[in-house]
DNA sequence: TCAGGTTTGGACTTGCAGGTCCATTTTTAG
DNA sequence: CTAAAAATGGACCTGCAAGTCCAAACCTGA
């Protein structure tokens, strides 16, 4: 099912996709127009439909895709190597620190709401970010366990669950509120919570 | 500025108002058109913008208005309340039922991101609910460190931001995963965190 | 160099949803 | 009872943004 693009196609076409994310990241989803669109990425209204035959909603969805990878990229390799405190507080520092630099927007959120409905795809797509993201965690914390760093008897799938949970609702209040003290508090508290248990162990 | 309205005005205005509500609940904000609010509640365009002058933006920022109240008072009298742990649980047990039984529609979640950027109101109307939600959480807290149920040193508003957003962030997970296991990690672990700290106290 | 494809540009169509308007009915108040 | 104001119904307008179409430019390989 696979077009063929010649190598310039598949250029122009993720020059659309970069293109569109930086857009709905600045100014929202329903905001951004394909005009738009067309006028950052230096397109016409042609390529769009060449590239993405299903027009806006295609488009979207491979936005979507394209977003949700970056969220994991970003984290990389921080996410992928928590087996020491520092590198816990490090990964700690990069989410904090990304998360204020692109302040009110994130590019997930209106997609989920937006895309969630209109593309059945979109969902499916958000649940793996989320799972990626909590399987790495988990194992995170299962190799901490392994060096006797956090308890043994802390439930690894359970504690990642609810820090997966807290990331997420402090990034939604900074959205909301402009306010970065949730994520903080989440952070901080959790990380603090999984120390302590470990101290006599 | 307020326009005179009779009773059966207002009626009607409320009328409207639940019935958007409710559809945008069921379907989505973005899929919701001014006619199926008219369908749904039996009345005509002229009535709509007779009580929204503002048209959609107007009635979207009363219907966000709406909701939101709706999420405390559906809390109530709870969350006001936290006086035993008992009384934590039954909280708990609360928002899980409610979540659980509403599913996938949540109706600040679309609000949110939707208005959010066209209403300034909005984003206001969001934070005042954060806002006093949090409140009622510290408020708890501190209740339970009055009577020695909760130790004397947790600082009260970390606690409150984290669970806070952890809720927040449950509920996000719920909506775009469909399991609930987040929001029920969350609330029990703080819990149980909590309790912790007091045992010896 | 020529023939097949792919890529590109942009004019045109179309549908629809938000918003306007006014004529009619109902209510309120004096 | 009557006049002014509020409530209602629905026809109509309008703009805009998605999507269509096709012709021109371009690559690419034999």
């Amino acid at each position: 099912m696979t077009r063929a693009f010649t190598r310039k196609g598949e250029a122009t076409r993720a020059r659309i996709v970069v293109g569109a994310a930086a857009e709905i990241r600045e100014r929202g989803v329903d905001e951004v127009r394909l005009e738009d669109v067309m006028a950052r990425t230096g397109t016409s209204k042609g390529q769009l439909f060449h590239y993405f035959p299903d027009g806006k909603e295609e488009l979207l969805l491979a936005v979507a895709q394209h977003e949700a990878d970056q969220v994991l990229i970003d984290q990389e390799p921080m996410l992928s190597n928590l087996t020491s405190w520092p590198a816990w507080l490090a990964w700690r520092d990069r989410l904090i620190e990304r998360y204020l630099a692109q302040g009110v927007k994130c590019p997930l959120n209106g997609l989920l709401g937006q895309t969630g409905r209109r593309a059945p795809g979109a969902q499916a797509l958000v649940t793996g970010l989320m799972w990626r993201w909590q399987a790495a965690i988990t194992e995170g914390i299962r190799h901490m366990q392994s060096t006797g760093d956090i308890a043994a008897e802390v439930d690894a799938d359970r504690a990642a669950a609810a820090l997966l949970a807290g990331i997420q609702g402090g990034v939604l209040l900074l959205l909301s509120t402009g306010r970065i003290d949730h994520l903080e508090a989440v952070l901080d508290l959790t990380i603090e919570r999984l120390r302590a248990g470990a101290r006599t162990a």
